[in-house]
DNA sequence: AAATAAATAT
DNA sequence: GATATTTATT
């Protein structure tokens, strides 16, 4: 009856997660379903609705999505979800609400930027090993995130940086001085120690010791790190990134900085599959520029990007939030 | 029960 | 079309 793994975590584990202050304030970025019906969030008409009652006032936060538009079911939220509260009136909350706010159809996740990043980070913490969905969800702390938002998110996640390993070496270089990440290290047995090296490169001070909003349920969960090993040799190529203050090629309005995925690792999937050699692809040609694979340096974590700015109002086209080249260039 | 992959809905 | 949710399978 031994509950395996090695207790060697959490010993450093308190190190390594010098501050959390940069966590704390995450945890009020999602909104939680409860809530949400609690005050009776607008959905559809409300929304649109709201944005009238709105008016000046609260018009900077909800911002984004107003609504009107596009899908008949969507709710806005996430982005700057910031305080609500205040107006509204109330309603009536009843509404009838018999059903359980647990069972509730939770409108739609939206992975801002920050909350994208807060995944990247714990996978990248994790590693491979242990990037599954559960943990990830309970690293990431965040409340009113369900395993299932994270299982998908990962998945796609998973694709992306097949995408970039499959492609980028062929095309990688590019860039100038860079060069890049070449992605055949495979060796021999990948599945073990190469990965989760691989996995593991990041400097990335992390977690708060452990509070966690109770979503209905209180999860007592112990102190995470799972991986034994915190020996990092990182071998830093220092790709040049393009940071240019003006030159951003920008075409979606509200996640500025994020328009990629970070990566602060690379992989390749295990399963024993080998290299290459998938039956049938397509060629998509994503070459060029995209192939570096910057990484958050040494020092820096803390950064936050703020979002609910759009520019000139002119504004007609509202895009979709993309989040990551998925779709590679073209 | 949990993780992954695929399908479906928005 | 992309992104998230849901379903099916392991």
């Amino acid at each position: 009856m031994r509950e395996e793994e090695e207790p060697s975590w959490f010993a450093r584990c308190e190190e390594q997660l010098p501050r959390p202050d940069e966590l704390m304030p995450l945890s009020q970025t999602l909104i939680t379903p409860d809530l949400a019906v609690a005050f009776d969030i607008p959905g559809h008409g409300g929304v649109g609705g709201g944005a009238g009652g709105g008016g000046g006032g609260a018009g900077g936060g909800a911002g984004g999505s107003g609504g009107a538009g596009c899908c008949p079911d969507m709710n806005g939220g996430g982005g700057g979800a910031s305080s609500a509260a205040g107006s509204s009136g109330g309603g009536g909350g009843g509404g009838g609400g018999d059903e359980p706010a647990r069972t509730l159809k939770r409108p739609r996740l939206v992975w801002t930027p920050q909350l994208h990043k807060r995944f990247v980070d714990a996978v990248a913490h994790l590693g491979i090993k242990n990037a599954v969905p559960k943990t990830i969800m309970q690293l990431m702390s965040v409340d009113g995130l369900t395993r299932e938002n994270v299982a998908s998110h990962l998945q796609k996640y998973r694709l992306y940086l097949k995408r970039m390993q499959g492609l980028g070496g062929g095309g990688g270089g590019g860039g100038g001085g860079g060069g890049g990440a070449g992605g055949s290290h495979s060796s021999g047995s990948g599945t073990d120690a190469a990965t989760e090296h691989l996995f593991a490169t990041g400097p990335v001070p992390f977690l708060p010791p452990g509070h966690r909003a109770p979503a209905g349920a209180g999860d007592p969960y112990p102190p995470f790190a799972p991986m034994g090993h915190h020996h990092h040799h990182h071998h830093a190529p220092q790709i040049g990134h393009f940071h240019h203050p003006a030159a951003r090629p920008l075409g979606h309005y509200g996640a500025a900085g994020a328009a990629g995925f970070d990566h602060g690792f690379l992989s390749r999937t295990v399963g024993g599959a080998p290299p290459v050699g998938p039956p049938g692809m397509h060629h998509h040609r994503m070459v060029g520029a995209g192939a570096g694979m910057g990484m958050m340096a040494p020092a820096s974590f803390a950064d936050e990007m703020d979002l609910g700015s759009r520019g000139g109002g002119g504004g007609g086209g509202r895009r979709e939030l993309t989040l990551f080249p998925t779709s590679g260039d073209h």
